[in-house]
DNA sequence: ACGATTATTGCGTTCTT
DNA sequence: AAGAAAACAATAATCGT
């Protein structure tokens, strides 16, 4: 971590990854001073939101630190740079007097126009709080939150928002990052959280991936197993025993050409067959949104390359 | 609930014009 | 070269046990 020029709290400094796994789907967790998420399903733990001090340090290569400001975040249209005019009393805590008050009010008033310069920054400001939102509803990472931010920033300034609305943008951004994480949200998630119908998700999200270059990853049948397993509750071992069957087949390419979820779903299947628990291929395949017929199907893969 | 069989669909290849 | 057609693989529906 030294060699990163990463801003950290005073107190807090170091990013830590704990022993303990993810409860929800069993992934490795990883702790940094703001929140607690699971590397596999991206879902967040703990999300204290406390604010550990205002003294933020920064350390250089040296480790030694360095006193500035609070870190500049992609999630503020100003990148939280604004300055905020307040109310009824000064620096020193005196209250002041009226026309001192007058004043500052006509002040704050051209402050605040002058804050939204262009249409542009009005825009960028409506996305990203809609990110905000949709990141916030889904339970995701605050890095993910940010790197969904800085998307739509480029999404932007690439003019990819012209003929598309902000929500839809905002969206796809989410979405692709989701994707380039491999965190294995489904489109119709994103969406359910979205204010855009998918069509207009997909949309912008190829344009951008397109237009932008992402560096996307097909989806794996890896990412779908941590979230399927927790919502069938099935134990630690059981997922991690459909992970290394996904693996293997995945490096002995078998399952080319067939999709994902039912490879997870005949993966996760044959995992629990093999510590005796048994699982309905049915419950399975509905979870996955697959039929038992497929998942029989991919099992029957697996079968081959394991035995 | 599971397996087997059959129907459908999407897609790359091949044949035709 | 553009379009039509036979061919294949994956998935889904249905039936039988």
């Amino acid at each position: 971590m030294a060699t990163r020029d990463i801003y950290t709290t005073a107190f807090d400094g170091d990013v830590q990854t704990t022993a303990t796994d993810c409860p929800d789907c069993g992934g490795s967790v990883r702790t940094t001073d703001r929140e607690t998420v699971c590397e596999d399903c991206g879902l967040i733990l703990e999300d204290t939101q406390l604010d550990r001090g205002p003294d933020w340090v920064r350390r250089d290569e040296q480790g030694s630190k360095r006193r500035t400001g609070a870190p500049l975040t992609p999630t503020r249209h100003d990148r939280g740079l604004s300055t905020e005019i307040g109310y009824k009393r000064d620096a020193n805590g005196n209250t002041l007097s009226s026309t001192k008050r007058r004043h500052l009010n006509r002040l704050r008033r051209e402050q605040s126009r002058a804050r939204w310069q262009s249409k542009a920054e009005r825009n960028l400001a409506y996305g990203l709080s809609e990110i905000r939102r949709i990141v916030a509803s889904l339970g995701l990472a605050q890095s993910i939150r940010n790197q969904a931010c800085s998307l739509f920033r480029t999404a932007q300034s690439e003019q990819l928002c012209r003929g598309r609305s902000l929500e839809a943008v905002a969206a796809a951004s989410v979405y692709a990052t989701s994707r380039c994480n491999g965190l294995g949200r489904s489109r119709a998630e994103v969406t359910a959280s979205a204010r855009c119908d998918q069509n207009r998700l997909t949309n912008a999200y190829t344009v951008m991936n397109v237009e932008l270059e992402l560096p996307t990853q097909p989806v794996k049948a890896t990412d779908w197993i941590p979230r399927l397993a927790a919502k069938l509750e099935v134990p630690d071992h059981v997922r991690r025993r459909a992970l290394e069957l996904a693996q293997q087949a995945r490096e002995r390419g078998v399952t080319i050409g067939c999709r994902p979820s039912g490879v997870a779903a005949g993966c996760l299947y044959l995992a629990a067959q093999r510590v005796g628990l048994c699982l309905s291929q049915q419950r399975i395949a509905d979870i996955a949104g697959t039929s038992p017929t497929t998942l029989r199907s991919r099992r029957d893969d697996l079968l081959d390359i394991t035995t």
